[in-house]
DNA sequence: GATAATTTGACCACAATGGTCAATTTAACT
DNA sequence: AGTTAAATTGACCATTGTGGTCAAATTATC
């Protein structure tokens, strides 16, 4: 009588990767979004990320047929993780502010896990690769006009001092969001609790906020 | 009878390169500091830079005389500019939106012969290669100090509001200017005359100076 | 026309690259 | 325990890139 073990017979892409275990998928996407920002495309070096990794060449081009494939994948990866955070977006809160200060919130807790994909898309369309840049422009590209879109949306800006160029001020908002949470960001790992940290940002965060909307609203 | 034609006895440091006429000089810094921001010290090449710089192989290694001796001028180089940047300030200049304003000034035209020695500088510090970092400590950490006591100097505070946190206020107002500086980078480009892109440039950045002084000011 | 200074690029030994694959280890099943 | 499949390993490979050298050619100076 023969066996009747079942074989694997055929695998849709990425099912080797996807199959591993949480903890071990996400520090090889870490890692290799890491070495992919510090490098560039071309320059990222397999080798340093498995490495860093832990794990043998052979697994990595196991579960990626080509340093390009591994690229795509972590492309799609931050992508999704943008995705959801547009989801979380409260579109009933029309206050800029609070709306800025949620995204804000959000963003801390991707950190604590991807601690650098925001920093790995955005470099990602500075990207100078032919192999890869095609790509880029079209998958990353239509995410940041759609994100600008969702975070205006539905914002009262009624609120607003008529001799306030709002375009202008917004501009200064995001200057101070992205200052404000570059800081936060490097004294986040002195704390262990991340929901305690999101705290004290809130606390703290809101004395900057009081500062611009004293010049922003009537 | 023997020629009495002048032979090169003995040279200083950096005597050779020193000689070129200033356009082939300032092209092969500016390559080779657009090489080392892109890419760091370890994996900057030097192959790349001669390659950019139209020049050969042979004359680098001749004004240089190794890719470490080509960083340190580089660094020094860029110290200089700083320094000359320092010696430019104003000090009885107590306004800190004119004082900023004048600096801002000041970085757009050395902007124009030296696109990256800021960027360089700012990145030299987190450089990792062991072979250069204590070098760069030693030399650069010392310059952004002496920097920023220097940039608020003789401040008038007096005209501030009384409720306002003051540091946090100057926080914003760099964040500010170092986003507003981007962003004017990004648009020098498709001005010729510097000159005037700095008349527009300055009645820009008193707008957004308009809306900061309106919170920070009595 | 002679001599010195400058520039060149083929060349070197060596390190690093992305990717392969036979062999081993681990896991899943009866 | 025994069998079979799946997952993991790392030595290995051809190729490219590295910082640096140096005899020869070019250019400048008298």
């Amino acid at each position: 009588m023969w066996s009747n073990y079942q074989r694997k017979e055929f695998t849709t892409i990425y099912s080797n990767f996807d199959k591993l275990k949480a903890e071990k998928k996400e520090l090889i996407i870490n890692v290799a979004i890491k070495e992919f920002v510090q490098n560039g495309f071309d320059k990222a070096s397999t080798n340093e990320i498995v490495k860093e990794a832990k794990i043998s060449k052979g697994s990595l081009f196991n579960y990626f047929i080509s340093k390009k494939d591994l690229y795509v994948y972590l492309i799609e990866y931050g992508i999704q993780i943008i995705e959801s955070l547009y989801e979380q977006i409260d579109l009933n809160e029309t206050d800029l502010f609070k709306r800025i200060e949620n995204i804000g919130l959000q963003k801390l807790h991707i950190h604590r896990n991807f601690p650098h994909v925001f920093d790995f898309l955005a470099s990602s369309t500075q990207e100078e690769s032919e192999e890869v840049k095609d790509m880029i422009k079209h998958k990353v590209d239509s995410i940041y006009d759609r994100g600008t879109e969702i975070i205006y949306r539905n914002i009262d800006y009624t609120m607003f001092r008529e001799e306030i160029d709002i375009e202008k001020a917004i501009e200064i908002l995001n200057w101070t969001m992205f200052g404000f949470g570059d800081k936060a960001i490097q004294q986040i790992n002195s704390f262990e609790d991340v929901g305690e940290f999101g705290d004290q940002y809130l606390k703290e965060w809101e004395k900057y906020s009081e500062i611009l909307k004293h010049s922003f609203y009537k």
